[in-house]
DNA sequence: AATCTAGTTTAAAATCATTCTAAACTACTT
DNA sequence: AAGTAGTTTAGAATGATTTTAAACTAGATT
């Protein structure tokens, strides 16, 4: 956490674990201020852990695993199979799919708008669809 | 393999091999026997080894990964994305993508009927798209 | 405010798929 | 038959994630 914790963030983290039926401990709250707060972002558990650290904190990874994980089963954040055998959390709940930069291992969000294009064939016989995962490579121009 | 090899197979095998630039050795030839002989499966290198064995011979793990691997750099197998940390080897190579149904784990091809179909979202700026993977989760009805 | 307790955090060990190592083996050439 | 580069192998190493079990803490209870 900063030197100077916003108070506000703060409570308003609180408030959205407590919703989300976790108790506010000290570490749910440290990770909610960094990942919550409204930017789209994908990050992994290491990434996480080094910026409490950056902060001054620190926080053992398991912990960090285990927050990460109630967030996701409380909906305050998805997983997202970011690439080869690489799974990230992305705080961007609304419905989307990603690019990803094959070069950098980057991924970037892709407007749903942009999968509508895609025409998904039927369920096979007996099944039906659930859910859809759409992962674009791509790569810098020349 | 079974008792009595089909050394048809085998031979076609071998060559399958030579052509990629492999040497046939014994154990490629019997993976390449396995997994090169036109049917459209997913399989694991564990999975491969409980076939092997079943057919009462022994490979080790280590040298089933390194073929497969082999076989996909030589354009023989491709290597998917079968679900949450799961990674199969296909022998499907025709372009296509997959139904997982998310009860059993079980992957289930997803034939690419018209590429019409498939209309690749616009990459980012500066970006070129470069392949898709698409996964529809499905479940059984009722 | 002190106590209690279930839930939480933690360091360290365990797990598990995959990869690496380096020694023994083998396909192919000479 | 011998040589050699490429292969296979058992076993060790890796690395991300999970488990363990002991110490800690949020929130309820007195």
């Amino acid at each position: 956490m900063q030197v100077y914790n916003d108070s506000k963030l703060e409570e308003a983290a609180t408030e959205k674990l407590r919703q989300a039926g976790l108790r506010p401990t000290r570490q749910r709250v440290q990770l909610a201020c960094l990942l919550l707060d409204g930017r789209d972002r994908h990050v992994s558990a290491e990434a996480v852990q080094r910026e409490v650290s950056a902060q001054g904190g620190q926080m053992a990874l398991a912990t960090i695993y285990n927050c990460l994980h109630q967030f996701e089963s409380a909906g305050l954040l998805k997983r997202v199979h970011a690439a080869e055998d690489v799974y990230l959390f992305d705080t961007n709940l609304g419905p989307h799919h990603h690019f990803l930069d094959v070069t950098t291992g980057e991924l970037i969000d892709m407007p749903i708008s942009s999968a509508a294009d895609f025409v998904l064939p039927e369920a096979p016989a007996g099944y039906q669809a659930d859910s859809v995962d759409i992962i674009v490579r791509v790569r810098p121009k020349n």
